[in-house]
DNA sequence: TACTTTCTAGAATAGGATTCTAAATGCCAA
DNA sequence: TTGGCATTTAGAATCCTATTCTAGAAAGTA
């Protein structure tokens, strides 16, 4: 690997940690690009160079999350043997990503609005169509088998995904006695009944 | 009633209306105090009389919608005469207040985590909290009587509204083609189905 | 080594939130 | 009705911070 790629990968990486943590104790909007600086040991310049501006920190930490995340729930649900399995699949790697990344987690819904409305906006709702006809791949076969009921595509996700996510939700903001893993079997079966056929 | 109040309420009233319209356009982050003054007729100095900052006007809203949407979910869970009937209308206010409100919804979802790190982060916690157990007064007498199962409290609402909350998130970004009006019983079911002794 | 591209620094600029002072308005008591 | 007090409004001045800009350092290339 060449000395320079990762030297800037280095920086790049150190901007954006510094950033997740600025994040995380002030908010978006209260953090400032000097704070990003302290942090990282970056300059102004640096920190505009790589990333053009303050959104756009916070937009590649969304982005690299989001993808981390999908790409750990799509092996997982693809190594799943049967319906009920890509069922619990999608619920539990949504459990274990968060749990092992809370900050980043709270950070990624905190600020889903903020970059829905941002420049990025376009970039990511196309990838986040990518993942969403990824989705539909893995429960395609499913319901064409009868294993999971025919109902419109978009309420798959509210179904199956709904109740963990509330919840996942309320225990990063503290608002919850015990952890999601804790509850993996009830998320998982609550699924099942919504859109399971048996 | 004095006219003095009536005024200043109205002035009120306008700026939080101007308010909404320009955080709908813009999102909180992007609307200048400027705009808020143009879009209601009010100075800036009048703005900040009333409310304090530019957050100070979005907690009002967010508040006021927050409120707003429980009295109309209480009354209708009070009346209900049965455990379904009190888990339907959870869920059919909620869709009913977001349908009809689809912009100061959108607005609120936008704006949790921001009101979260806000100076009046305690007061809204503590509002939310005696909403919480409001909710779970309307929920025990059933669990005792076995109509509903008895599990850890933190799980009924998501359990209850995940799906419709997710669902209707999705909406409100446009995401879904049809409207959250035509899957209430879906919805309902769903609910019934994970928490429902039956 | 000379030349090009990428990266870093940090000072200068610009935009907008917030503060501040003065004035207008409304209320109340005499 | 008037004078005094509290509330509300205006808008200019201030301050903070995101962003831009220019120069120079570091790395890569031939």
């Amino acid at each position: 690997m060449p000395k320079r790629q990762s030297r800037s990968n280095d920086r790049r990486r150190d901007i954006l940690q510094a950033a997740l943590r600025a994040f995380t104790e002030h908010g978006l909007s209260a953090t400032t690009v000097e704070m990003i600086c302290e942090g990282s040991g970056a300059s102004v310049g640096s920190v505009y160079h790589h990333f053009g501006n303050k959104i756009g920190v916070a937009t590649a930490l969304y982005q690299q999350g989001l993808e981390e995340h999908f790409d750990a729930l799509h092996a997982r649900a693809t190594a799943a043997e049967d319906a009920r399995g890509v069922i619990a699949a999608l619920i539990e790697s949504f459990i274990d990503w968060t749990t092992e990344n809370p900050d980043w987690a709270r950070f990624i819904f905190a600020v889903r609005a903020d970059m829905m409305q941002s420049e990025a906006a376009e970039k990511l709702t196309a990838a986040n169509k990518e993942r969403v006809k990824a989705l539909r791949d893995l429960l395609a076969p499913h319901v064409e088998q009868g294993h999971i009921r025919q109902l419109p595509f978009e309420l798959y996700q509210p179904l199956i995904h709904g109740p963990v996510l509330t919840y996942v939700r309320a225990w990063l903001a503290g608002r919850t006695a015990s952890a999601p893993t804790e509850h993996r079997e009830t998320f998982v079966q609550a699924a099942w009944r919504a859109v399971g056929n048996e």
